[in-house]
DNA sequence: TGCTCCGTTGAGCCTAACTCAACGAAGATG
DNA sequence: CATCTTCGTTGAGTTAGGCTCAACGGAGCA
C-alpha cells in the first residue's frame, strides 16, 4: 500500500535551502522563518534518515557524502515541481476576474494591497473597475462586486463582508490644537447625506446646524478638502488609517461610530466553489484580518 | 530573497497521490490518512493555485489539464527525492549499533516492534545482543544497553526510561476459578527471589510462606510455568500484555505493584548528538508511549 | 580579553492538517 | 424503481508538527 516512503517534506525544504546556503541563517532568511527553525528541521531530517546531513562548525556547514547526495535529488525535485507549477499556469492561463469595487474602497485599500495579491495569487488576474455610484456595482456585469451592504443574506448571492463600516472625523492636523465643534465647518459628501446628524447624535456632539456646511460629491473628496484644512470631514476608519499614519489628517474627537454595513465582496452563489473565487475569497479575508495589525503602506513603501 | 515559490508541499503530495489514483479514497489509503484529509489537501492546492485540478465526478476524477501538469512535475519531482534518498543511503551505508538488551525485555518488546524500526528507519541497523545476567550489560561492549536501572544520572551516560517495571501475578486461565492464595504455588526466579515477599506485602494479602516454592532460573521460565498450570508467577506487566491477551496466561489479582526501576536505554553521553542514537531514542520512546494503545503483536499478528 | 557572529536548544504557543461523523450525488442491484 | 452501496465533501472539533522567542556556547576576530 505504501508506493513511496518520503520524509516529512517541510524538513526537506529546510535542509535544501541551508545544504544550498551553506547556512542556516541565510536558508532561514530565505523560507522567512527564524534560524531556530531551519536548524530543527534539518536536526529533525537527520533524525529521520538516520545519517548526519552536515558536519557543523561555527564558520559554517560543510556537508556529508550522504548530504551531498540528499541536496543534489532534494534540489533537482524541488526544482522540477517549482517547474510544473510554471507550466502549469501555462496549460491554465491566468484567470481573470472581472471585479467591480466602491471607488474609495478600491484607491485606499485595494490597490495598497495589490501587490500581495499578485505574489501569492500568480494565476489570478483581477480586472477591476470602479463607480462611486453604489447601483452601478449591482448588475451582473461583474463576476464579483465589492459593496456596502449589511449582514442579510440575499438569494442567490454569495456575500462575504470584508470591512466594517465605522465613521470617524478627521481634520487637518494644523487645526487640531483649539478645535471647536461649534466653530467647525461640517464637510460633507453628497451620497452620504445622514452621515453627519447620525455622527453627532452617537457621539453627544451638539452643533448650531448638523446639515450646515459644504457638499461633496464623494467621500474622498471630502477627504482631500479636510486635509487641506477646509473643515472636518467624515471618513471611514479602516480606510483613512494610512492618511492618519502619514500625518494627512488626524482626528479631532476619539469616538467612532458603527454600523451594520461592511464593504462587502458579493458573488453569483454557484461560482461558489471554483477555485478562482475561493483564492479571492480566502485573499480578501487574509488581508481583513490583518487589518490594523500591520498597514501595507507601512510595510511596503 | 524568494528563490522559489512553492505551495504546501503537504497539499501537493496529497494532490499527486490523488491525481495518481484518480481516487481519493485510494490515495487516502497509501497516505495512511483518512479522505476527507485528502479531499482537503487538494481543496486547499486548488485554492492555493487558483485553478481547478479536478473535475469531480462520483465515478472518479478527472483531471483537466493544468492538473496534468502538475501531476507530471510533482510525480516527477516527488520521485527524484524518493530516489535521492535511496542513494543517499549508499553513500551512507547502514549505520550498525550494537544494543545490549535484557533477554525477556528483547523476546517480549524488542523483537515484535523490530519490524517498525526496520520501516521507519532503513538506515539504522541493530545489532542485538541479549542477556539474562544484567552484569554483562554494562561495559563499553555496546554502543547502547537496554537495562534495569533507576531514574538516577550516571556520569557519563544518557540514559532514557523506557517501560516502568510493574509486577503482577498471572496463572494459567484454568487456574483461575476458586483460585486461592494459601494454596498457591508461587513460582520464583533466582535472580528475583524478593519479588514475592514483596509484592505480597504492597497487595496485602498474607501466604503461609513467601519465600515457598520452586525457583527458575528467570522470569520467562517462571512465566512459562505457570502458563502450564505449575503454580503463580510474577511478571512484569508491560512484557506480559500479549500473553495476557492470547489466553495463555490471565491475572489472579488486580493489583500491580510499581517500582522506581524501569527498562532503560543507555548509552555514552558524548554520542547523544550522533543521528544515529537520536533516531533510535526517538524510535523506542514512540514505541514505549504507544504502549497499551495498541499492542503489535495484535496488529501485525 | 572582550566582541561579534552563528548555530543550537528549552519552553511554550499556534495553526495547518487531521479525525470523526454526517451528508448528498451517482451508479449498481434486485 | 426503490434501495443499497460507494465515493467525495464538509462542519466541528482536536492534535501535533512546526514555529517563535530568548538564552546560551563556541569559534573567529580585534
Amino acid at each position: 500500500m505504501t508506493y513511496r516512503r518520503l520524509p516529512s517534506l517541510v524538513a526537506l525544504r529546510n535542509f535544501e535551502a541551508a545544504a544550498r546556503h551553506r547556512s542556516v541563517t541565510r536558508a532561514a532568511g530565505e523560507l522567512h522563518v527564524t534560524p531556530g527553525a531551519v536548524s530543527r528541521g534539518v536536526r529533525a531530517l537527520e533524525e529521520e534518515v538516520g545519517t548526519a546531513l552536515f558536519t557543523r562548525s561555527a564558520a559554517g556547514l560543510v556537508l556529508t557524502p550522504a548530504g551531498e547526495a540528499l541536496l543534489a535529488a532534494s534540489k533537482e525535485g524541488l526544482d522540477r515541481i517549482a517547474a510544473g507549477l510554471v507550466a502549469m499556469r501555462q496549460a491554465a492561463p491566468p484567470r481573470r476576474l472581472r471585479i467591480g469595487a466602491y471607488t474609495l474602497f478600491a484607491s485606499r485599500w485595494l490597490i495598497p494591497r495589490w501587490n500581495r495579491l499578485r505574489e501569492s495569487h500568480p494565476g489570478l488576474e483581477l480586472d477591476l473597475q470602479t463607480s462611486a455610484d453604489p447601483l452601478e456595482l449591482l448588475p451582473g456585469a461583474f463576476d464579483a462586486v465589492i459593496a456596502v451592504a449589511d449582514a442579510r443574506p440575499r438569494l442567490g448571492l454569495f456575500s462575504l463582508p470584508l470591512v466594517p463600516i465605522e465613521t470617524m472625523p478627521v481634520i487637518s492636523p494644523a487645526l487640531l490644537p483649539g478645535f471647536d465643534w461649534h466653530r467647525a465647518t461640517l464637510l460633507h459628501s453628497r451620497q452620504r447625506p445622514d452621515d453627519w446628524p447620525r455622527w453627532l447624535a452617537a457621539a453627544g456632539i451638539e452643533v448650531p446646524d448638523p446639515t450646515r456646511g459644504p457638499r461633496f460629491e464623494s467621500i474622498a473628496l471630502a477627504l482631500d478638502a479636510a486635509a487641506e484644512g477646509l473643515g472636518v470631514a467624515l471618513a471611514i476608519r479602516a480606510l483613512v488609517g494610512a492618511d492618519i499614519a502619514a500625518g494627512r489628517v488626524a482626528a479631532p474627537h476619539p469616538f467612532i461610530r458603527s454600523t451594520t454595513r461592511s464593504f462587502t465582496l458579493l458573488h453569483d452563489a454557484e461560482r461558489k466553489a471554483d477555485p478562482a473565487f475561493a483564492a479571492l475569497r480566502a485573499w480578501l479575508a487574509t488581508e481583513a484580518a490583518r487589518e490594523g495589525i500591520d498597514d501595507p503602506r507601512q510595510t511596503h513603501p
